[in-house]
DNA sequence: ATCATGACTCTGT
DNA sequence: AACAGAGCCATGA
């Protein structure tokens, strides 16, 4: 059996689909709240089966966008409200936090 | 099984 | 603040 399930996977997809807009979440609050240890695992599942999700609003810890994304998605986030000041989110501001409303 | 790569994060320098 | 190293897990060759 495949070391992530499905499981795994659709969690991880319905909490991106539930980051409000003109929010964001980081990758590592993400593992968290869909019950994966490495914040890696979150990546893999983005670039594998992310490709129809709001990825724009999942960003690194450090407020940053992911590498290749880099200024496109720091533009769709500006255009839902998101401020990013010299490239980088303000995480204090606009980091939203799994309530376990899904769940 | 081993090595290299990657939508990450932490800590130390 | 910038850079490097290590830890971490999954995948593909």
């Amino acid at each position: 059996m495949p070391a992530i399930t499905e499981a795994q996977v659709e969690a991880v997809r319905a909490w991106v689909v539930a980051i409000p807009a003109g929010r964001v979440s980081t990758y590592g609050d993400l593992a968290a709240a869909a019950g994966l240890t490495n914040p890696r695992q979150v990546g893999w599942i983005l670039r594998t089966d992310g490709a129809d999700l709001p990825w724009h609003r999942v960003i690194r810890a450090s407020g940053r966008p992911a590498r290749h994304l880099g200024a496109e998605q720091l533009a769709r986030l500006r255009a839902e409200g998101v401020l990013a000041i010299a490239g980088r989110v303000d995480l204090a501001t606009y980091r939203w936090r799994p309530t376990g409303q899904t769940r």
